[in-house]
DNA sequence: CTTTGGATCGTCT
DNA sequence: GACGATCCAAAGG
């Protein structure tokens, strides 16, 4: 959890984060490095927005975008070194009621979860949940191990990120992760 | 099915 | 004052 975001990114896929009655299976995601990384929000330095970024890994990073969405990560290199997991897709397991509830838009279960702005809004995270420890038994946001192992090879797609402006370096970089085949991946 | 444009506001320049 | 680590509805093939 406290290594290179690029190599914690793919051990995500298949574990849980669940937020009360709701929750569900990582399967995609994408990874930020820090201070090497123009499309990282940390990228500039530490500011209050980023703070959670700096801080110790197994903690999460909530922020708000596009001013109507939130998205979520999770923080994975030491104390005073940016680096994060951005967290694009889960497949419900429980707590789906609550999630259509959350999002009347969505018209199939798969399109509840699959995308950064709606599996917040279906988990109900927002700024408030910024800096909750994930691996806390205390915390109302966890990420658990079920038991599931991470894909093998086979099961293991990348690709560059999404929504990446064309000129930044760091742009056609390969690191987004997701599962191969499943139906909850974003487009 | 794919493409396009609008919504909306916190954050940093 | 500009710009997003996005989502959705509407319009066009």
């Amino acid at each position: 959890m406290a290594s290179d975001p690029v190599e914690v990114a793919p051990l995500l896929l298949n574990k849980v984060l669940t937020c009360g009655p709701v929750s569900g299976r990582i399967v995609e995601v994408e990874a930020y490095k820090g201070s090497e990384d123009p499309a990282s929000h940390a990228f500039r330095g530490e500011s209050a927005r980023n703070a959670v970024m700096f801080g110790p890994p197994g903690h999460l990073y909530v922020y708000f975008s596009y001013g109507m969405h939130h998205c979520c990560n999770v923080v994975c290199r030491p104390a005073g070194v940016a680096g994060a997991v951005l967290v694009r897709a889960l497949a419900p397991t429980s707590g789906l009621e609550v999630m259509r509830r959350r999002r009347p838009h969505a018209e199939r279960d798969r399109d509840l979860c699959s995308g950064p702005g709606k599996l917040c809004q279906a988990l109900g995270l927002n700024r408030d949940f910024d800096g909750l420890d994930l691996l806390s038994s205390a915390s109302t946001v966890r990420l658990l191990d079920d038991g599931r192992p991470a894909p093998t090879a086979g099961e293991l797609g990348s690709g560059p990120r999404i929504g990446i402006s064309a000129e930044l370096t760091s742009a056609a970089e390969p690191w987004r992760f997701w599962v191969v085949g499943d139906a909850n991946v974003s487009r």
